[in-house]
DNA sequence: GTCTATAATACGATAGAC
DNA sequence: GTCTATCGTATTATAGAC
C-alpha cells in the first residue's frame, strides 16, 4: 500500500496501523514466553517502543490485545486448513496435508503455534468458545465425515477420529516447543503420518 | 496416625495436617476452577475457611502452594502407571491398562487430571521440570522400549512412540474436562484402544 | 496519535496479639 | 496454630499536555 505520505513517524494512516501491529506483535512473543499474567503492560510498552497512553489509545486493554491475538490466530489456522481442503481430494491427501502442515507451521512459525497451543482460553477469556468448537476443528470435522463416506477412514465416531488424526501430532508439536525434540518435526513426518493413517484408516 | 489426643480445632497432629489438607484441597479447586493467576490468597482463605496468617503458617506464600499440589499430582499419577507396570507383563496389556486408567481416573478425580492437564507448569513454577520428561513419562516410554525389544510394537523413535499411545487418549481426556464430550471416556474406551493399537502395533 | 505523570486498587506478605 | 490489622508494592488504567 501507499508509502509516500506518512515517512515520519507519528503521522495518520499505515503508521498507525504499524503502531497497533508492533503492539501486537510485541505482546504475543511476551504472552507466549513469560504467560499472559506474568507480562504487564509495562512489559509491552518496552518491548513495542511504544507508550503506556499510545497503546491505551490503540487497546482498551490487556485483555483486548490477547483477544485480538486470538482472532488473528484463529483466522490464520483456519486459512491454513481451508487451504488443504480446497487443494486436495481425498481424506488421505486432505489428513496427510493438515499433519503436514502442523509441523511446517511449528517449525516456521513456532510462536504462533505456541500461542494456539499454550494460551489459556479459558484462564484469559473465559467467554470466548474453546478452540476445539471453533471452525478450524469444525473443518477437520468435516474432511473426516466426508472420508467415512467414500470408505476411506473406519467409521467411528467423529470426534474420536478427529482426536486420532491430531493428538499424536499436536503433542509432538508440544514437545517440540518445549525443546524436548532436537529434531525438525517435518523429519519426523512420515513416521508420524505412518502412525496417525494406521489408526483411522479401513 | 492416632486419633484420641487431638479432638478439638486446633489442636495440633493431625488436626494441623488437615488445615494443610483443607488449604490444599481448596486451592486445586480454585487453580482448576479460576486458573493460578485468578485466584488470591483471599480466595483460598475464602474456601478453605481458615485465615491468611494460618495460611502462612502453612506454606511459604501461593507459589508453594502450587507446588505441593504439583508433586502431589505427580505422584498419584506415577504410583497409577506404576501399578499398571507392575500388574501386567506384555507391552499390549501395559499400553491398554495404561489408556484405560487414564479413561477411569478422569471419570472418577476429574480435578486430579485438570490439574496435570491444565496446569501451566512453566508459567506457574518454571523452575520445575516440564512433565514430559517427569518420572511417570520415563515409566511409559520403558513399556514401549521392552514392547519394541519383545517385537510386540514396531520399530520407531521411542517419542514418537509415546506420542502414538498417548496423544489420543489425552486429547479425548482435555475435550471430556472442556465439557465437549457427553458420554463418560470409558464408553469410548474399546474406540479408542483400536485406534492406539494400531497405530503402534507391529 | 503520542507522551509523562499520577490516580486507584488489588494483591502478596508480614507483624504481633491471643 | 490461629487470628486480625496493616504494610509495601506492582499493576491497570486515566488525565491532560503536546
Amino acid at each position: 500500500m501507499g508509502e509516500g505520505i506518512a515517512a515520519r513517524a507519528g503521522t495518520p494512516g499505515e503508521a498507525a496501523e504499524g503502531a497497533r501491529q508492533r503492539i501486537l506483535e510485541a505482546a504475543r512473543q511476551l504472552f507466549t514466553q513469560h504467560g499472559y499474567f506474568n507480562t504487564s503492560i509495562q512489559d509491552i510498552r518496552c518491548a513495542s517502543g511504544l507508550s503506556i497512553g499510545s497503546i491505551y489509545h490503540h487497546f482498551s486493554g490487556k485483555e483486548e490485545i490477547a483477544r485480538e491475538l486470538f482472532y488473528e490466530t484463529l483466522a490464520f489456522v483456519q486459512s491454513d486448513i481451508r487451504a488443504v481442503y480446497d487443494g486436495y481430494a481425498t481424506a488421505r491427501d486432505r489428513c496427510y496435508h493438515v499433519v503436514r502442515r502442523l509441523f511446517e507451521t511449528t517449525e516456521a512459525a513456532p510462536e504462533v503455534m505456541e500461542y494456539v497451543l499454550y494460551f489459556k482460553h479459558r484462564e484469559v477469556l473465559p467467554r470466548e468458545k474453546p478452540i476445539c468448537s471453533s471452525q478450524p476443528f469444525e473443518l477437520i470435522k468435516g474432511i473426516i465425515a466426508e472420508g467415512m463416506a467414500a470408505g476411506e477412514i473406519r467409521p467411528m465416531d467423529e470426534v474420536l477420529a478427529t482426536a486420532a488424526l491430531l493428538g499424536m501430532p499436536v503433542r509432538l508439536v508440544q514437545l517440540r516447543l518445549e525443546g524436548a525434540l532436537h529434531q525438525p518435526l517435518t523429519e519426523s513426518l512420515s513416521d508420524t503420518w505412518e502412525c496417525v493413517w494406521r489408526s483411522i484408516a479401513v
